[in-house]
RNA sequence: CGGGACGUAGUUCAGCCUGGUAGAGCGCUUGCAUGGGGUGCAAGAAGUCGGAGGUUCAAAUCCUCUCGUCCCGACCA
């Protein structure tokens, strides 16, 4: 029996029951933010270890800002001031008092302070003390932290008032340096969502009118999700001059002049998760690449006589035990006996909805022949799910079950990006009949709407975002792979645009 | 923040129109049977009906306000 709602049905209702049935997260009392329970929050701390770990390989070092910046330090970079002068959490107030039995807000403070919606500003004014001389540069960090916007309309994972998230801050003494920086980890968070989170993405940069708030360039990471929308996964951020102008991180250079510092910023959040959920989950639930996977092997004992219990218990914790030595990815193999006083056929369906990568069943039958058999998640319902082996032979080989599973998960995901994304509409008429209504299916039989990307030509004028908004698409990105090619702008209808760009849906 | 739907047991929901003893499925607890693809039977525990005010002899039900959730939109990681 799959999930209440299923994909073709209803996208946004398939989502929520994910996240419900693996048990990852669940909507908060505190308006607007969310509970991330312990499996999602163990993706979340895989996702900061792998992660954590490339950020050191780049040389950069974590620190922590103040999680309240002074409403004063906002309002330095212009550009910035407009772009983020949106919903956000204001502090005015330092003590409560008891008034008539209610507690009211007292004290009020001499400047208000903001919850931060992200860090430039404060951490600039570090930068600024910290940068006297072109020695001093290049600074490298990173803080792991929480950040607040006041949404409006909080989805778990993709959209709620507080996040968690990375932000990297980084100041340099050229140009090329800084830029340069800004395109290394982008580079850097694709390797993440490739290779670990198994989420393939198009890499490119935003539109000028698209950018981060302050920002010369902003680089992102586009990923595909199985509706065929597309979901920021990360971005990466040239400030240029900007912020160092505003914040005053000025240094002498080699030639004995002051100048300003040229900074960068990028960012990934628990986002990511929701990315996670919408590339690989099915309608029985989620499917956690290995890599990721909080528990990569699970172990569940099938008691019939009780008689056995212990003979079989044992068993089990000595296969945990063999399976622990195994090094997978680096790492040694996270292993789980679930002997919980449940049901077997409970648990095995518990962690199926987790997704969980291999799930062994263990009982009278396998001590007899020394063997397991073991399920594996991504071939539910099909040849592949239930298999049987030799324990040794298992043992031996479960590092290299769970690499397939992890390459295959990649695979899968490739596919759907490479197979959606349409080249061949090459006018502004063609591409209005394509997108003319919502039921645009990837794949048939599906109800829910499903909108392949379109790569394609698009002028740059900005009165083609009209347009765009009429159709309820976005520009995702300028991908870096241009072809350099002349054709029509498929907004504007315009001859010789040259850019090519992805339309999506996006979320 | 605009449009729509909705808040009743842990959960999904019925009951509301037409006011009069608080209901069901799943889950939970116990027992027996079962057990390698989502158990069966029996018994049991569990809700000041989101909150405040009003109408009434009487409110889950009618009225007002408020808080929250979900969907669509705007905005965004």
């Amino acid at each position: 029996m799959a999930l209440k709602n299923l994909r073709e049905n209803s996208y946004p209702d398939w989502y929520q029951n994910v996240v419900a049935a693996a048990d990852m997260a669940e909507v908060s009392s505190s308006p607007g933010c969310m509970v991330i329970k312990p499996w999602g929050y163990g993706i979340w701390e895989r996702i900061q270890r792998m992660l954590d770990e490339k950020i050191k390989e780049t040389n950069h070092e974590n620190c922590y800002f103040p999680l309240f910046i002074p409403l004063s330090y906002f309002q330095k970079e212009a550009e910035h001031v407009e772009g983020f002068a949106k919903e956000m959490a204001i502090v005015t107030h330092s003590r409560l008092s008891m008034e008539d039995g209610k507690l009211v807000p007292a004290s009020p403070l001499d400047e208000p302070l903001i919850v931060r919606p992200t860090s430039e500003t404060i951490i600039a004014d570090s930068f600024s003390k910290w940068v006297h001389s072109y020695r001093d540069l290049p600074v490298l960090i990173n803080q792991w932290a929480n950040v607040v916007r006041w949404e409006m309309r909080p989805r778990l994972f993709l959209r709620t008032r507080e996040f968690l998230w990375q932000e990297g801050h980084t100041a340099h003494a050229t140009f090329d340096e800084a830029e340069k920086e800004a395109e290394t980890m982008l580079n850097v968070y694709e390797d993440l969502c490739v290779n670990d989170m198994a989420m393939p993405v198009i890499k490119g940069k935003k539109p000028e009118y698209d950018k981060f708030p302050g920002a010369v360039t902003t680089y992102c990471i586009e990923a595909m999700m199985q509706d065929g929308r597309s979901l920021q996964a990360g971005t990466s951020h040239f400030l240029g001059q900007n912020f160092a102008k505003s914040a005053d991180i000025k240094f002498i250079n080699t030639n004995n002049e002051p100048e300003y510092a040229y900074t960068t910023s990028w960012g990934v959040s628990t986002r990511l998760i929701g990315g996670l959920i919408m590339t690989h989950a099915d309608d029985e639930g989620m499917c956690v690449p290995p890599k990721l996977a909080p528990q990569q092997v699970i172990i569940i004992p099938i008691i019939k006589d009780k008689s056995k219990a212990a003979e079989i218990t044992a068993y089990a914790e000595k296969l945990r035990d063999a399976l622990k030595s195994q090094i997978f990815a680096g790492e040694k193999v996270r292993v789980r006996f679930d002997n919980r006083p449940k049901e077997a056929v409970d648990k095995m369906w518990e962690w199926t909805r987790k997704g969980a990568p291999l799930i062994v069943e263990v009982g009278a039958k396998d001590l007899e022949k020394n063997a397991v058999m073991f399920r594996n998640r991504i071939h539910i319902n099909q040849d592949g799910w239930k298999n049987f082996e030799d324990v040794d032979v298992f043992i031996a080989t479960v590092a290299e079950k769970l690499q397939t599973i992890q390459d295959e998960m990649l695979a899968r995901a490739k596919a759907r990006l490479d197979g959606n994304i349409v080249t061949d509409i090459k006018t502004a008429a063609e591409f209005e009949a394509y997108f003319a209504n919502n039921n645009v299916y990837l794949d048939n039989g599906g109800k829910a709407p499903k909108v392949a990307f379109v790569r394609g030509k698009w002028c740059g004028d900005e009165a083609t975002l009209d347009k765009l908004k009429e159709m309820r698409l976005t520009i995702r990105c300028i991908p870096f792979d241009q072809s350099g090619s002349e054709g029509e702008c498929l907004l504007s209808g315009k001859k010789g645009a040259t850019l090519d760009v992805i339309y999506a849906r996006s979320y």
